[in-house]
DNA sequence: ACGCCAACTTGGAACGATCTAGGAGACTTC
DNA sequence: GAAGTCTCCTAGATCGTTCCAAGTTGGCGT
């Protein structure tokens, strides 16, 4: 699907599998013991029977290995094998009150922004998550509205936890999920919670936004100018306090050198150019690639060339970074590593539900391109 | 988290809700009967006491409203608002076996490209799903291996049916499914195998193509070079086939005008170099962005403006197409629509199985920018 | 009034796994 | 060699829903 393809074929296909045989599934099970059964993929009796033990064993055998008599274990383990079996998800959902799914609100990338941080993240995610025993369930909802969309999925016991990925700026679900014991794990401090905690794994902005300040210092530029969100953008304010540190720890003024802005291409760009008349810096640090793609656009009108001209540098090391012309030099979060962490973060969360709730903080790295 | 956060804070969450009360949970329900149970989450048996009707009535006031008297119904559903019940997945999922789910492997983009398809087509898809009963549970796994990741989800009744995105080129996951009579709906039309075909959705790509060419002929260039995949890509066959209808259609001749390369940002910019020094076009067109951008590259290097010297069109419209400096036009794929159409598909497989299998075939757009 | 038909409702069984007790066997110990 | 332990395994009950077949109720015709 990174491709797409062209046009037409068509028959028709059958499928059985869909649901057993009304007729013989029907019928009382006994009725058909010691038969071939109907089709369908074998059960934990089957197994039992096959292995000449209890239901009981083979269930052990799977979840608690260590309760078998090594042989009794090998000879179960060899009729699991042969006969293929699986244990049945919605039959171990029922008994153990679980779902063995975490619940991920999709939300796209806004168009026309460089911002695609969801890919990678839910790549590990859902790579990670297996070796949890779990899977990951999306699901859309109101990014205002936490009823829409979690509470149905609360409700019918869809998903034992979630992973809540918006946290900045009162995000309601986190409280909506709080209030009611809902187990879940951010991604994301709780900025605006200063009283109820919650487990939450997070990379460091403001090291990022020092990182690449120093590396812009470190090429000799001096006059490197700021351009983030708006101030009640608390992630924003901690990516700025970076570049504040950055440049203050080399005693140098940072005066007339910030500005605060939507995060669009065209707010960036306009920006750029303000600054460019009023400031006259000789370097740009971004809050986004969003921001610095804005950057880059005033820098081709004014025939001004990235990396050479003026520096600039990105954050979220975004698809766009990679393959702008000179290369966009930007901060790339962990983000594989984030998805670990929260996945054993959920893991412990659902294991030992009362013990210390995780909080990690992570530091981000420094894709260097050519536009600096 | 379309936006990251920084630091610290942390206490101790408890959440009850993971594990219902073991020593309650295990006590017959008999013994409680009348008794206000335990806090778990209303059942259907609850739902019956209440309206003073029996299980049965209730269950079918939920899938069968219209087996129901209206004044019966009329009183279960307010029992049921009342109580706040939503049904037990897991045990409606073990009694009908089916999971309500549909499986989709998640890859990610790669890694300096230009391709995120994934984005908006996921959204949609998951934004859709509900509305025919079901939900979207990623998983991971082997493009080459469908062994991997299918078959245990297939074995465990985890899913009722899958979407599969990657029908180019001699997948094998197609076939595997193919043979078994396991449900799917393929985004991508079934290039290799003319004998079995199977249900899919797609969009055209020659159309496309050839969108892009007229758009390009229409502001009166006449030597358009096509930069697309190696030749063994079905998918980059055809859309190369778009260009070469509107060339020809024209009477233009197109000798020297194509290239055929990998689909990287380095190879496409290697193929603009070649082709401007050869051939000499005056605008290009690209199998994907990814392409495009590496005409951007070599544009840049030139000294080239993309759009005023040298038009430019890309395949895909990714975010990098709508904020890279000129702008790239580029063909746009309806991949919301491809969604919809995928979720009509599945949900029109799993209640009637043997009826004709679906396909469609949809027209991409052209989304114009500075490039051209 | 009686009976018949249809519509609606009912209780029992089953989906396939896990939990809790209790039973059988092997191994110590005196 | 018999009693005492410990280990391992067996059997029944249960999770909450839907399917089945039979029962009840009301309405209508003659």
């Amino acid at each position: 699907m990174a491709r797409l393809p062209t046009p037409p074929t068509n028959p028709l296909v059958t499928n059985p599998l869909v649901k057993k045989p009304l007729i013989e599934a029907s019928l009382p099970r006994k009725a058909m013991a010691g038969a071939s059964r109907f089709s369908g993929p074998p059960t934990l009796s089957d197994v039992a029977k096959h292995a000449g033990v209890s239901r009981q064993t083979v269930s052990n055998a799977v979840n608690n290995p260590e309760l078998l008599r090594p042989t009794t274990l090998v000879r179960v383990q060899a009729s699991i094998d042969e006969l293929g079996y699986s244990p049945n998800r919605a039959a171990r959902n029922l008994r153990t009150q679980s779902s063995h799914l975490i619940g991920l609100r999709f939300s796209p990338a806004q168009e026309g922004t460089a911002n695609a941080l969801m890919d990678r993240f839910v790549h590990t995610l859902v790579e990670t998550s297996p070796s949890a025993g779990y899977h990951v369930l999306l699901f859309a909802g109101d990014q205002h509205d936490p009823e829409v969309g979690y509470d149905d999925l609360v409700r019918s016991n869809a998903v034992d936890a979630f992973v809540v990925t918006d946290t900045y700026l009162g995000s309601p679900q986190v409280s909506w999920l709080t209030e009611r014991g809902i187990p879940f794990v951010a991604f994301g401090r709780p900025w605006d919670h200063e009283d109820t905690s919650h487990p939450w794994v997070d990379v460091d902005g403001a090291a990022g936004a020092e990182m690449a300040t120093e590396h812009l210092l470190g090429r000799g530029h001096t006059r490197i100018a700021w351009i983030g969100w708006r101030k009640d953008s608390r992630i924003g304010e901690d990516r700025r306090s970076g570049w504040l540190r950055a440049m203050h720890s080399r005693g140098l003024s940072t005066t007339g050198l910030a500005s605060r802005v939507e995060d669009t291409v065209w707010s960036g760009s306009e920006a750029t150019a303000v600054l460019l008349d009023e400031a006259a810096p000789s370097a740009f640090v971004c809050a986004s690639d969003t921001l610095a793609m804005g950057v880059l656009h005033t820098l081709n009108h004014r025939g001004l060339r990235p990396g050479q001209d003026i520096a600039v540098v990105g954050f979220d090391d975004s698809q766009v970074a990679q393959v702008v012309p000179p290369g966009l030099t930007s901060v790339r979060q962990p983000l594989e590593q984030v998805a670990v962490e929260v996945v054993a973060a959920i893991g412990g969360l659902l294991a030992q539900p009362r013990r210390e709730s995780v909080s990690v903080l992570l530091t981000p790295t420094l894709a260097i391109r050519g536009s600096s």
